[in-house]
DNA sequence: GAAAGGAATACTGTATACAGTAGCCGTGTG
DNA sequence: CACACGGCTACTGTATACAGTATTCCTTTC
């Protein structure tokens, strides 16, 4: 690494002060989209929002920028932005992506894990399993991502997990309305992943992965056909 | 699908004429960056950039969000953008990820394409074995592309070929510098691949798509360090 | 002479104002 | 009564203006 900025930055400040506000908008508009208090279709009008939040146009549509890109909103140039529709079969789509990513990513991880990862994996595990008997829903939810999240930065690679993050997000939108959770099983799951993680074996890892991906989406898929799906528009 | 908007739409227009300023400027500093002329590092100020591009600020603004989303770009709150400078093993984390979205799709796209598919990717081959004979090498490289990239279309998974697009776009980044085309022994591998999607074998499309970036990825490591890195900062 | 402090500077972040355009409704006509 | 045309409305796209902040260089002091 080269030089610690001339003067010695010291710890690193683990948030900005003075948040830009385009981020904070960001964020308060996808909690907007995932809690479906902005259905998919709607039309997000700037002024509106700026209004709503208090702010000018310009973070605004910064963030609706940065919200297109992820696929969360729709920019047609000259009309607006729509929150974004789901296609039929594109949960199937990012179900699958999202397999082939974390798969890879448990076969990196038990080839790179160090003992500080496994700790953390553990320390997860144990707030997740709890999170799954006792907690409320939502929090079992997110247990659910911090651990599929810890897992992936374990992999050692950056890109893997800049993209697993993102198609992980957008598959828990489509989780959102049925605000369920596969609850012990996909813990003990969990445990045995990080077992053949610790232990370095990249191969056993990197199928239990892929067999808890696709019991996931197997689960998805029979409560998406039985319940009602996101959208027909 | 519903009704043709009403007054008969016709064919639908290629690109909409009033093109916004922000996807001019986007694919401007795209340009500048892929081909150096901006190189890593190199603050951007936005007012500089405005002027030298005849618009103003806000498009530019716009446009670098974009970019920071897409990697091209490191955006530092307060301070600015600056062109993103590659990590050391940022190159090899992009060549895994990439093999890994590549394989995945030559595997669907051996049970997904249909004839068009095969035709289009016949006659992206003759092209660019055309090109990788006796074409320019800027040509073959972009043969390449284009062929890798109907390649992933044919797999039907949108949300993969998004991802693969984005991937593909930076680590060709990193190949711009060595302007090298690995020839006509490339172009062999890309008919087996061929072959083996029009034929339904996916596991072989998937192998030999596999042994094809490992190839490249060989390849480019060796240039990598016989020649120059991209940067030491 | 080196280090610490402060002021100047230049850039980003945000807000406001103006212009252009796409969609929509009412009216008129066949 | 259906359809086409024209004006209207509302929104986006772009430009300009102002405020806040990080950086840098100069000055001062030990």
């Amino acid at each position: 690494m080269p030089s610690p900025t001339t003067t010695a930055g010291g710890a690193a400040d683990p948030v900005r002060r003075p948040a830009p506000l385009r981020e904070a908008v960001y964020e308060a508009l996808l909690d907007l989209i995932t809690t479906r208090a902005l259905p998919p279709g709607r039309h997000l009008v700037e002024t509106e929002l700026a209004a709503r939040l208090g702010v000018s146009r310009q973070p605004v549509r910064e963030a609706l920028q940065r919200l297109s890109n992820e696929g969360w909103v729709d920019l047609r140039p000259g009309y607006g932005a729509f929150v974004h529709t789901p296609d039929e079969g594109e949960a199937e789509q990012l179900l699958a992506v999202r397999a082939l990513l974390e798969t890879e990513a448990a076969r990196l991880a038990a080839g790179n894990a160090d003992a500080d990862d496994i700790e953390r994996l553990r320390a997860l595990w144990l707030r997740g399993t709890r999170a799954a008997e006792e907690g409320p829903v939502e929090a079992a939810v997110t247990a659910n991502a911090d651990f599929h999240r810890a897992l992936i930065v374990s992999s050692g690679n950056t890109v893997l997990a800049e993209l697993a993050a993102q198609v992980d997000r957008r598959v828990r939108w489509f989780y959102a309305p049925i605000a369920r959770s596969r609850g012990q099983a996909s813990w003990d799951e969990h445990a045995r992943i990080i077992d053949a993680v610790e232990a370095g074996r990249p191969d056993e890892a990197a199928a239990l992965m892929a067999d808890h991906t696709e019991r996931t989406r197997t689960a998805y898929r029979e409560l998406g056909e039985g319940g009602d799906t996101p959208e027909t528009v």
